[in-house]
DNA sequence: GTGAAAGCGCTAACAA
DNA sequence: TTGTTAGCGCTTTCAC
């Protein structure tokens, strides 16, 4: 069942099946056809356990995400574990599973174990412990979206992302416009939103337009926080637009309130740190009753298959690519390569159906 | 930088470091306590790949997923993962990727490799090849999402969903119901698909009503698959409720086409085999000018997050739940226990804001 | 082109 | 309560 079986049944010796087996060479052809038909006559499967003792590699990387369910972190995922997979390297998934996730255990526990040969961070800062003891394991690290002090990073630069957002927004002639972002809902430790949020402040200085503190609003980073915004914004009566929703939160207020949403004090562009945010705040729009883009424009950051669908304006990304770039870097650097600093993430504009000149101009 | 160093520094032996590291009763508290502190200081860091060749288990399971960026296999990869953290697993991950992944490499290469006590295959349907080639691995296996012959299997009776969600809709009144669904996109052999389709029109068998050929399309099991649908089935013209598509694909028919979404042949209701689809739907007839429910229903399977804002009906489901149970299930398989058979996953339906009685009732 | 022998870092009888 | 002695299944010098 094991290495010694073949050699038995073949009557050559270990090292020569073990040479074989991974088609070294130096080992005559008839022999490696010989080596591979018993083995799969004799159903053998390779131990990665015996291996990776012998060798010290594990040929696997771990991806560490703050929590599962966030189509950012889904994507990057894929995208590392596509160019794994063309290694030939397996992915432990390391999830800290938010808040409640017992962060601090499942780090010593788990990603130290030498299991891995690398690990790829998505979006996380690191503590000062944590990042003692990671360091312990001495493999080679990368972080995904975010820069962390000390470790490589592959990503947007998120500051020039919201820059390029506020820009399209002003070239159409916004003055008024509010922000969307806020802490990601899991409470993890994340850089990206205090940097998209002092993207946009600055972005807004440098028009000379002045941010609103009560038009800086908390999203959660989700499309259900997106639509408690819109609701802030533009009040909230259900009555078009969307699908009323049975049970909703905030009680719905009636015909005073719907005639106010028109001309009540609000922005006419809504910038929002991700598409999914973007999403509700389109919702919420709809439901007071608001003309999007002719009442408000409403852009996104991400690249959302939804929001293609729904016409939104973003500023598209591609976590997949930064994924792969991630890994390949990673890979690169578990090979003996030394480590580069990588270029910033690609980023662009696409201007799709919700963002248009406010109206009166 | 191994067991032996703290064993040289404490003068002690490897056996009684190794048990003290893993905190056995029958090593003395003082002890320990000091070897704790001793493998602290020296920055020690446990191989598992050692001591999983010494014991024969990986303290890790494998769980492998068709493609990973849709919402029931996050969902559930998540659930599992919550699970495996709580018993001090680790969780590999195998993404098969789709059709262009390489199915059968992948399945070879790593699923086999020892590296994982257990696996967990989501709504895989396996092919000869497969189930034998990872009955070579002889370890616990299970099924979320989708029987697979001869293998344990938790989730839900999709034949029983379908029949509550097309009871709720006879029992509006509807009997021109269509039916949303399809081989998923990644174009894997799933079962899933089948099931619901069928469920679908058991039950409208054995409410004494036809299902129309025409009426029963494929959606991908995505958003935008489920817009493509929902204009085969409305017309389109993207005037109204959605924001107009920048470059829509589908010539957009005008005046005229318009006219006849409203009075066209179409069904009073529309059950789809997944919430994103059912998503894609309800936008496609708000496109077409038409009123939900007020003129045409719509229900999904799911229970997914953005059908809850939208108040989208639901027959909803616990992949998380699902997860956790697969994984104790397979846990408690390698731990020597008896493989019990599951229950089906329960369901229930969410009546929200999408279905209604249909006009003229 | 192949074989013999020595580990990789840990666990697990079996003794003491 | 602790130490001794074998391995777990593979890779890898070093010989031949």
């Amino acid at each position: 069942m094991g290495i010694q079986e073949i050699a038995t049944v073949t009557g050559l010796s270990k090292s020569t099946v073990s040479r074989a087996l991974r088609g070294m060479s130096t080992v005559a052809d008839t022999t490696i056809d010989q080596v591979r038909r018993v083995a799969d006559e004799l159903g053998y499967v390779p131990s990665s356990a015996a291996a990776g003792l012998a060798t010290g590699r594990q040929r696997a990387v771990g991806v560490v995400v703050p929590v599962i369910d966030r189509w950012f972190y889904v994507k990057a995922l894929g995208g590392v574990d596509a160019e794994l997979r063309r290694a030939g390297y397996d992915l432990v998934l390391y999830n800290l599973g938010g808040p409640g996730g017992d962060r601090d255990r499942a780090f010593r526990r788990s990603m130290l174990r030498h299991r891995v040969d690398a690990l790829v961070l998505l979006s996380l800062v690191l503590d000062e412990t944590e990042r003692a003891e990671l360091e312990l394991a001495r493999h080679p690290m990368i972080v995904i979206g975010g820069p962390a002090a000390g470790l490589r990073n592959v990503g947007v630069d998120d500051v020039v992302v919201a820059g390029i957002a506020v820009d399209h927004l002003c070239s159409l002639g916004h003055r008024d416009v509010a922000y969307v972002g806020g802490q990601d809902e899991a409470g993890m430790n994340v850089a990206v939103p205090w940097l998209r949020r002092d993207g946009f402040a600055d972005a807004m200085a440098a028009h000379g337009l002045a941010v609103r503190e009560d038009w800086v609003l908390d999203g959660r980073f989700s499309f259900a926080g997106g639509v408690d915004a819109g609701r802030v914004l533009f009040g909230d009566d259900g009555a078009r637009g969307g699908i009323r929703r049975a049970g909703a939160r905030g009680g719905s207020r009636s015909a005073g309130a719907r005639a106010s949403a028109s001309t009540r004090d609000r922005p006419t562009a809504v910038f929002c740190a991700s598409d999914e945010m973007a999403l509700g705040v389109v919702l919420a729009a709809q439901r007071a009753g608001l003309d999007v883009p002719g009442d408000v424009s409403v852009m996104g950051i991400d690249g959302h298959e939804y929001g293609e669908v729904v016409g939104l304006t973003t500023v598209a990304q591609d976590p997949v690519a930064q994924g792969r770039t991630a890994a390949r870097a990673v890979l690169a650097e578990v090979d003996g390569g030394v480590p580069e600093p990588l270029a910033p993430a690609p980023a662009h504009l696409v201007v799709r159906a919700t963002t248009g000149v406010p109206r009166g101009r």
